[in-house]
DNA sequence: AAGTTTTCTCCGGCTGTTGAACAAAGTTCG
DNA sequence: CGAACTTTGTTCAACAGCCGGAGAAAACTT
């Protein structure tokens, strides 16, 4: 029941028919593959002979490729699969403290990559990660674009990054700068945005079926992102899923990047954390990384383990609320407090039941990312990638 | 960007692309009616001869009628309009107070329309319900489907009324008892969702445009709406839009319909505000209705006036975290509370600003509803009809 | 070795859009 | 007043794409 939007609708010709049977059919090769073109046609309502037609094509545009299959009585198919012989697309990260640059095929696979500490300058940023995607691009023929996940607040339209907190930096125009020195089409997004667009296309299947769900991205500040029957959903100016900055209390440990006391950042992002932590450990503990409260606490060290649960109680009434208010299928939970799940999971899903009494019970599911490596990584290859598998805008 | 379902993609057959046009013909003429043939291919990629065939089959389906249009230099056009002359649906809202059944034609405007006080037995008001539908459907030939709003949580997938606090009915299955009934089928909402419908399909032209806000739906409780992407977003079970039992404080002047003290129910529902007058007015008010509180508001009495304008100031912190989260284009305000807009609109959008400083400064657009009739009426018609309406489910 | 099964391809028929030509019904200007 | 122009709507051959049945290919089974 989605209501036309007739400024952007356009209207179907006698390709655009072939241009959703292609997609349908690609999404086939790519989620079920290796798959013949017996039983694509079988799942869907096409005949034989038009899969055969688009599987040609998408033959031709070097989409996909042929194996031998193992026949079951008759014939042996011919078994379909996403070519993953060359690179096509440019993922990079930029995190607080590094960024990561990486080539990655069709499927998602990472197939080379390389990370450098990120100045705080904007100028040597920009010249860094040009010089490291100029690399790779020689190195490697047929990489298509480029996809760019950011810290802050982005405007995916426009290309630009509204405000990242920890630099400091507004309106920087880093899509325009790389597409000028790189030639190739850029789409940047927000870091939760991507880490979710990342666990919708590269997921664990069951999380992949999942069409509504909230990413929940725990780094050195909290941002979540909205998969909505789907999409990444943006709002208005890209600016949504910032409720990282919702109101869930007073007197939090630490400041939000935004200077206030009450928001479920500043009570449940590494920042907190690490706030509890000091505070517990006293001023014996020095400067500590979060990835060393983590590895103290797996260790069995006690101030570290309470400031991880404190925090992981925090994350439980924020994500509450979130439930109530979207009631999701799925809340997946992103970012290196992960590596902590087996200490703070069960106090985290405590929290929210606590905090749900009001809700009533739905049984959201509730899961720490499915994606191992840096899902934020995977994310900005998916932004390239998404764009080649996603439905056909008709209407 | 959005990924293709494969469990309900639906393959592109040589009809397909016929009917993804239809639905843009027939929304041009919804939209922009009067409107010639030439006008619609003109403003769409389709040629003169394609609209016309296309305005043949709408003719045919008795959906369009033509009328006489004027010259502007050359042969007059034939204009195009939606066939307004008899009802084709059914809407029925259910309220805690009131229940109205009303007939209303495609265009969404209401043709007859009667009502009476809901009774607190099920049984009893579903008699009173199919009694009245009835006697509409026997009146007006043509009537092809029902549309139902209700105040609680709904399951639109199967039918059913999950939980109506207010009268505390349990798994109602109202849809299939109304569809035996009348042998038309039924669609239910939850009360917040369908005033939000009825804004994007029968609002003012500058909200219909609007393809995400959210729907803050004032009455005895609180509920919100949410659409996203020019639908409504259910979430799992259809549950979503449960803000109103986001923890947004503590002691709140009364208690949510399940009971708890810290929801943004129990601070900014009618509830709330009658709480707050009563504590304000002492014992000599009596019995007090939120519609008389409204009225002495606005006729100067202090108390009112305050008990208004504290409730008006907590839907402001509501509001405030769900614009950060959500980041929509606009939040509507509806429900009778609406006709003290005068008195705490300032007053909202103060603090809206005030509890926005982390969000950053973005104007969302905050508006009372704007729909002086009933909105959940326009909302159980617009159920019906925006079927009619909505896209062409393709990918 | 012949029959069976499964897979893939080829071809006429159907639906739908395109674009050009044409007919219709006004307005404008000499 | 009438011819030229404008705008609107219709008709029709050509083309794109899918359907479904017939046929060919390549294995397995008995």
């Amino acid at each position: 029941m989605r209501r036309i939007n007739l400024k952007k609708a356009s209207v179907a010709r006698s390709d655009t028919i072939r241009h959703i049977n292609r997609q349908i059919v690609l999404n086939y090769v790519r989620e079920r593959s290796p798959i013949s073109r017996a039983a694509i046609s079988h799942e869907t309502e096409l005949q034989r002979s038009t899969v055969s037609l688009i599987v040609d094509e998408l033959k031709e545009q070097g989409l996909i490729d042929e194996v031998e299959g193992e026949s079951t009585g008759g014939r042996p198919p011919i078994m379909l699969q996403l070519r993953a012989t060359s690179p096509v697309a440019l993922g990079i990260v930029l995190g607080t403290k590094q960024t990561v640059v990486a080539t990655g095929d069709l499927a998602g696979h990472v197939r080379e990559q390389e990370q450098f500490l990120t100045d705080p300058r904007e100028e040597e940023t920009v010249r860094q990660i040009i010089d490291c995607a100029r690399k790779f691009i020689k190195k490697e023929e047929g990489i298509e674009a480029i996809g760019l996940s950011l810290p802050g607040l982005v405007d995916p339209e426009t290309g630009k990054a509204v405000f990242i907190p920890h630099f400091r930096w507004r309106d920087w125009d880093i899509a325009e700068k790389l597409e000028a020195a790189t030639g190739l089409p850029v789409k940047v997004e927000n870091d939760a945005n991507a880490a979710a667009l990342a666990e919708l296309w590269f997921g664990r299947p069951e999380i992949r079926e999942v069409r509504d769900f909230v990413m929940v991205l725990v780094e050195e500040g909290l941002g979540t992102g909205i998969v909505f029957d789907g999409q990444i959903y943006h709002g208005e100016a890209g600016a949504a899923g910032e409720f990282g900055h919702m109101t869930i209390g007073t007197d939090a440990p630490t400041t939000c990047a935004a200077g206030g006391t009450e928001c479920w950042e500043a009570f449940a992002s590494e920042r907190a954390a690490l706030a509890r932590y000091r505070k517990l450990a006293g001023r014996g503990a020095g400067v500590v990384t979060f990835a060393q409260v983590v590895d103290q606490a797996l260790g069995g060290e006690r101030n570290a383990q309470a400031a991880l649960l404190e925090t992981g109680r925090y994350l439980g009434v924020g994500i509450s609320n979130v439930i109530g208010g979207l009631s999701p299928e799925a809340v997946i939970l992103g970012g290196p407090i992960v590596r902590a799940w087996p200490l703070i999971g069960a106090e985290l899903l405590r929290s929210v039941e606590e905090n749900s009494i009001c809700h009533g019970l739905r049984d959201v599911r509730i899961i720490p990312s499915t994606l191992r490596e840096i899902p934020t990584l995977m994310g900005a290859l998916a932004l390239v990638l998404s764009s080649k598998f996603a439905a056909a805008t008709t209407a």
